[in-house]
DNA sequence: CATGAATGAGGGTTCATTCAT
DNA sequence: TATGAATGAACCCTCATTCAT
């Protein structure tokens, strides 16, 4: 029987894909599963996606894209860094870290779907897409830095990259398998900090420790407190 | 066509199964994959399980046996615990449970698989009842201590066993997660740490810090050598 | 969303289903696309054809309608036949199949797609329908004819008129598949020719061979010209 | 339930699958039709096939690979052809293209529809891959019969193929149309007939005409006994 | 009348399981 | 015991048809 055009279809659905992939993994959610839980038949689901898989992938696009908008934003950004300190451009970095792993979290269910291949092995060539932009990102940054002094010259930043981006690579996957919400402020300024202390100039560190000090600091004032 | 009987026809189809269990999970699995990988055809594999899920459950039942001896046998140890000083029990736990995660992360593929319902929801209840095992065993444990004065007597021993469950289980999660070979000693030795403070008297804490902090100390000095 | 009511919308939609049936066959043809060449909605297709099949069947219809008239007009103009010569009842004959055949010719692409079943046995039975009608009509001829003298008194008109009507059949079969337009008068005197051959009563034969010689050197000439 | 292994099972299968093809066309044509004629469950159908195109595919190779084969006996007869006389030439032609036509007459039903795209544009590839090779085969013949001073020197041979190939192809696809036998020997011969004509040098036409006047007048005498 | 989202039966394909040899 | 052809349930996807707007 039809329903009148309902234009949050196709939104119903993805949540409905999502939570059912989460659930099954990619192979044992059935199409007419996601459809019933979006109150919606199998033949709907064809109105709007072209194949589960399809479905997958737009999904995932979906969390790629936001994380992908956050890498721009950050590159879109580096014109304005000029006449920041050091202090300011640590602390900006921070936050825009923050943001992405806060969403990560939020999200880590799908996430964690996500970083394991969506239970099929067909769907880490976008994974890996999205890992080349980060890590081109990164390099960005890193050649950013040696130009105005924060890293030691004698980096390759490519290689550098490679690996900043794997240690990312590695928090994010662990942080989706956190049963309950770590200090993701702690997590970050402890990656952060060791790529600082990895990559920068003695005077960049030191610039750079204060404010990793006081982000620790409170971190374990929230811990005692807790 | 047909082979001689091999004996080690069952051994070696549950060899393959688990490697096959483990590369694609358990849907993604085919009979016929496990059987060839095997050297033998998927109607031998019928000469020895019932299905492709009694496969899985005896796999199952084979990690969980060994881990449900090391159970057995700490509790039937109890009896020896009489005449032995506060600090050799708190060794004896330690060595139990090093045995205990040493095995978890030989098969920490397999147990990965397990621990993550073996790609199934089906197996959840196999896994449960071993929990509750766990659980009944550690509860048995804090009743002992408590008998002998090493507890606090205001402890709720059932709901203490679940919370040192969930710890130890949480533990041996991440643990199977580790791309390299974590510091088990270092891991197992805050985890008892944990419950000790959380559950000791304080002659008691005192006592097993001791052991503790050799522990520890090792531990860095492994880091640091490292 | 919309559309003004358009009294064309049916013809259109026939017209399109025609083509779209001519292209794909039956099953190939999907409502959606029939619906479209006609400029208009799925859903306005259901509003003038109860289904699929019923559109076909109306196009079907539509075809061996135009020719159950001709049939029909044949049959109604008997009356008029008692005044006439020989040679004019030969001549009308032949005029009658040669429209008859135009029209097979013209709509041949659809006449192919009814004649070989429209991409499906169902609808074979509308075409025996026709087929039988086809074939009392010639019986009542060769019934008349035979009243008439003019043909053999020693014919059964069923048989002779299954075969007949077998052999005018064959020859559309034919026609319609043919890749340029042959010369159909030809094909009709000859077709005509053999059942007068077959049928007549020397006397008739003798009359009405003279019109088909004439015919006959007729389409020489075109050939020969052309 | 299992039955013994049976070696014609796939043959049993190519059979029913050609049958039920020629039945319904490729797209009504249901596997498990296919299967049930042939003795035999859906599941086994994939047994022997990828999917029922390939089953398609398979028939489709076993009637062009026989054509195929012909072709390729007479090119590779090629060297015999110097010792021999005009007359022992044509009719050497003319009994290769009987053989060829008098299989494809053989297995009309399952021609025509190859010919006519198996139901389905899919696999017009294939034919035309054939159509091809044919083409070349008679490009071959006409530029050695222009060597040999059979044929007229100022004739291109890749023209004139691509014409007496389309010929060859009208002819054949009438043929698989025929509703009883015609007389095969007789459209050669016009076919035959016709391309030397088109072709020959004066000497050469004279030569074989002959042998078609032999062919056309046995025609006849069949035709008038028949 | 027109629309197009929604429906669900139908059929291709996969693969766990059976069983005659 | 070993084999692998045969089986058929299960699931993805298509598309004719319905109906609320």
């Amino acid at each position: 029987m039809a329903r009148p055009g309902d234009p949050s279809a196709k939104s119903r659905l993805l949540k409905a894909a999502e939570a059912v992939f989460i659930e099954r993994g990619l192979d044992r959610a059935k199409v007419d599963d996601i459809a019933q839980a979006a109150g919606l038949s199998k033949g709907s689901f064809y109105l709007h996606f072209k194949s589960k898989d399809e479905a997958f992938k737009e999904i995932l696009g979906g969390v790629l894209g936001v994380l992908g908008e956050n890498l721009g934003q950050i590159e879109a950004s580096r014109e304005e860094w000029a006449g920041r300190t050091f202090e300011q451009l640590v602390e900006y970095w921070f936050e825009q870290d923050l943001k992405i792993f806060e969403y990560i979290w939020e999200r880590r269910a799908l996430m964690r779907l996500v970083l394991e291949g969506g239970g099929s092995p067909d769907y880490q060539h976008l994974m890996n897409l999205f890992a080349q932009r980060a890590e081109d990102t990164v390099a960005g940054f890193i050649r950013y830095g040696m130009e105005r002094g924060y890293y030691r010259s004698d980096i390759d930043p490519v290689h550098a990259a490679t690996f900043v981006a794997g240690g990312y690579d590695r928090v994010a996957r662990r942080l989706v398998r956190e049963p309950v919400r770590p200090d993701i402020r702690l997590w970050i300024a402890e990656a952060q900090s060791l790529c600082l202390r990895g990559l920068g100039t003695q005077a960049f560190v030191t610039s750079a420790t204060n404010f990793y000090m006081k982000v620790l600091s409170d971190a374990l004032g929230r811990k005692s407190t807790a």
